[in-house]
DNA sequence: GTCATTCTAAAGCGGTCGTTCTAAAACGCA
DNA sequence: TGCGTTTTAGAACGACCGCTTTAGAATGAC
């Protein structure tokens, strides 16, 4: 019985996104904001509450969209000791290939926000755990049917893996290099084919 | 022939150190730093520049007092595999202690201000580089004397060292858990002492 | 068509931002 | 002691901040 909203949620994010992901939080105005949502500064206000709000909003999109994404379609769809390989291949891939060098939003936020907001902290923290879960679900697979080194805990090998995958994320900012992002994943890969010596 | 400064300027740098690694550069106010360094805003600006040149400055110092010094201490005093393994136990007993979830002004500034601002971008790079020359002048000579796996190159060895290094940084922020930070430590530190088995 | 409701656009709110100006006080040197 | 310079303190600058208000257009229910 009110006349209904004239833009697309989703699409008003997705610019929402591109402009926090690429200046941050603090760096973005709301007239930044409402300029490339297409909207004005009071439809935003309206439909999202506050900046703070409307930054939750889009982060959440961001995360289903990139992680989950990829997560969703990566697992089971090989032997575990490749999805991870396939993992890295494409973090590393869409790092070197965004000239914007604007990173990962969720690392982003897990430097800006998080550290000085509970509820940024809490979620941030949410999806790296989900992330260390994956990895360590594939494992722990992998160590079951022989093709992952038993050499170290799967724990370990989780916690490694989601470090190297943060590492790339924060590396490609300052240092957009191949070589230097392919040896890490080539090292830390080659763990999962290891045998402790002594 | 003139009054001479009123104020020390390696204690005012320390100061404004404390603010623009608590709470970052943009969220940082010229007053707040004026107020935590004692000084007011004309002398801030008559004997810094302005804002950005002192948060440049003030990188200097916190980078020679923290990485540099750490680096210079801890060389040359024990075997190289001893030397890597008490770095990254100092760097995961610091970060879990500060209460304030500061992290690492270096990384804090790689991802703020690099992106987008080419000389903030070289000097954090450049700072980047060295860390890894350090680790990768231990791997090698950990190598030539056995102490440490040849199994994998010392080139990715350094970089994935140096790539914990930075995730340890970025994660206790977020998730501050001795148990997370160690294990990634343990893993990534076995595989100094690893064979490849394939 | 009427009305209540919710939208849009644009101006405007108080406050704070980075920075500079004004003027007086403090020094080194003649 | 007086001069030239640089320091101080504090007010002040225009610009922009996040956010709200105002006014009017557009809608669905009756």
């Amino acid at each position: 019985m009110a006349r209904p909203r004239q833009f697309d949620e989703t699409a008003v994010l997705d610019a929402a996104i591109q402009c926090f992901w690429a200046k941050g939080f603090e760096a973005t105005s709301v007239r930044d904001l409402a300029d490339e949502m297409g909207i004005t500064g009071a439809s935003l206000y309206n439909a999202f509450g506050d900046k703070r709000a409307l930054y939750r909003r889009a982060l959440d999109q961001y995360v289903a969209g990139s992680l989950g994404e990829r997560v969703s379609r990566l697992a089971n769809t090989q032997p575990p000791r490749e999805v991870i390989g396939a993992f890295f291949h494409e973090i590393i891939a869409c790092s070197l290939s965004d000239k914007q060098r604007k990173g990962c939003m969720l690392v982003n936020s897990a430097l800006e926000l998080a550290p000085h907001d509970r509820e940024f902290q809490r979620v941030v923290a949410g999806v790296l755990v989900e992330a260390e879960k994956f990895f360590r679900r594939l494992v722990q697979a992998g160590q079951k049917d022989g093709t992952i080194s038993t050499s170290q805990p799967a724990d370990d090998l989780a916690r490694i893996l989601l470090g190297v995958l943060l590492a790339i994320r924060v590396l490609a900012r300052v240092r957009p290099e191949r070589e230097l992002l392919e040896g890490m994943a080539r090292a830390v890969l080659a763990l999962l084919d290891c045998e402790l010596v002594a």
